[in-house]
DNA sequence: ACCTGAACACCGTTCAAGT
DNA sequence: ACCTGAACACCGTTCAAGT
């Protein structure tokens, strides 16, 4: 088993309660190098910083998407050549998590008040709009569980309010890990484009129009459901479909809790 | 608006009903290129069909994985270069719809008996199954809706149970919608690899351990839930996750119908 | 009708070398 | 301690050219 020598460049980075420095001086504009920075304890501000680095690649994310998100251009846009980058970062994965966790670093939990189904409702919504807020989100959070400062604390947050549900522990895990993978799988089918459909430019309801198309022009005989509920399948208001799912939700959970706390 | 001649190579390629054709006889293997194949009607099996470069994508991405799956890759496996690839396929992302497809094409639907709830129950386990069973399916599949004729085939069998059991028409398109995101995330989430944990080589067991312990290890006046949690955040038994998951997606739907027909 | 070689504009990553 | 230039081994895609 190849062993490891675990420890990394900085070894502090220890989990701090969320709080995201928000630094507004954006880097990538100022280009002067250190020449003559005091190197002691002065903090004569690094500059580059893993901080900085995932802010750097959510501008990149969201000015060119993920697929043109390169260690190439968030070093330009950080004021640095591409090597420089592994310095901070062992290689882009680790960068997508720094990434990873700079998105939720936007997320506010609801407001403390209503009952619990109002609660885990709300909790559903902001992280489906969090995920359509920051370009292609859902491809960055999915497939990749990386427990950063922001996300330990919303997980942490979310825990406690369905424990005071009335959720045994267990079932409480389980229900925060349900919301996770179903908004995460939601949003990814959501904003994934239709095969057939990205060939017209289409804006959303010409596509949900094309889709219905398809629908109504299949054989009849092999596929009579299709058919017949080509308008239902391809309805373009995303946001009933995400309250009908979200409810399914709810209602399974309120199953277990005992009548008089539903 | 940029129009389009939508006219494609072979324009044929209309919707059968899903069988995947099943010739065993793999590509890629014989090197002989058609030298002198009778180019009429003749059908001396034309060898790079879109149907046999599906095929290759699969069997490349079973070796290699989504991150190694490349154009020259598949086209070496098919015994031909690159650039030829492009005469068959508009581009990469044609040939991963059709990889997609190809996917859906070895999924089963389940025995058409019992009740509905043994069925969708049946049919969440089966296509978390498929994903599982396929190398990256989760990834190929999440954020493309492809619907060729192996994803049409398995959703027209599933709406017609759905309205078979009660549901309204609206109800029954999006339960089958919930199904898909749902399993989708569950199994993305189920697949991703733990930031912190891919630097052991460790196996799943070993990750949950080690993640168990890093929640654990938390501040405790800051993260009360999470340390207390830490043993059910991180119990390792997937299948029994995704169990709890879906028994509340039943519970939620049956509260749809009448109570006669739960 | 189908395939190729060669090229273009990119990638992620490494490493000796600079300061 | 941090950054760089140059290189390596790849990418997806295009296109003139072959047969």
């Amino acid at each position: 088993m190849l062993d490891c020598k675990r420890e990394f460049h900085d070894s502090e980075e220890g989990v701090r309660t969320a709080m995201p420095e928000n630094d507004t001086t954006a880097p990538g504009a100022d280009a002067t190098p250190g020449s003559s920075a005091t190197p002691g304890a002065g903090a004569a501000t690094p500059a580059v910083t893993r901080e900085a680095l995932a802010q750097a690649a959510l501008r990149v994310l969201e000015r060119e998407g993920l697929a043109g998100l390169s260690m190439r251009k968030v070093a330009a846009e950080v004021g640095v050549k591409a090597a420089s980058l592994y310095w901070h970062v062992r290689n882009k994965q680790e960068l997508l998590d720094l990434l990873n966790d700079a998105i939720m670093g936007s997320a506010e939990p609801p407001p403390r008040e209503g009952g619990w189904r109002e609660q885990f409702h709300a909790y559903c919504w902001r992280y489906r709009r969090l995920l359509l807020d920051n370009r292609d989100a859902a491809k960055v959070v999915a497939g990749r569980l990386a427990p950063g400062p922001n996300l330990l604390g919303l997980m942490e947050d979310q825990l406690d309010r369905l424990r005071a549900a009335g959720l045994s522990d267990a079932d409480a895990a389980m229900a925060s890990y349900l919301l996770g993978a179903f908004v995460q799988g939601f949003v990814l089918q959501e904003q994934s484009p239709i095969s057939a459909a990205e060939v017209l430019g289409g804006s959303r309801r010409e596509i949900a129009v094309a889709a219905g198309d398809l629908f109504r022009a299949l054989p009849a005989e092999d596929f009579p459901n299709l058919v017949d509920l080509a308008d239902d399948l391809t309805a373009p208001d995303m946001d009933a479909r995400f309250e009908f799912c979200v409810q399914r939700i709810l209602d399974g959970l309120a199953a277990l809790l005992p009548p008089d706390r539903r």
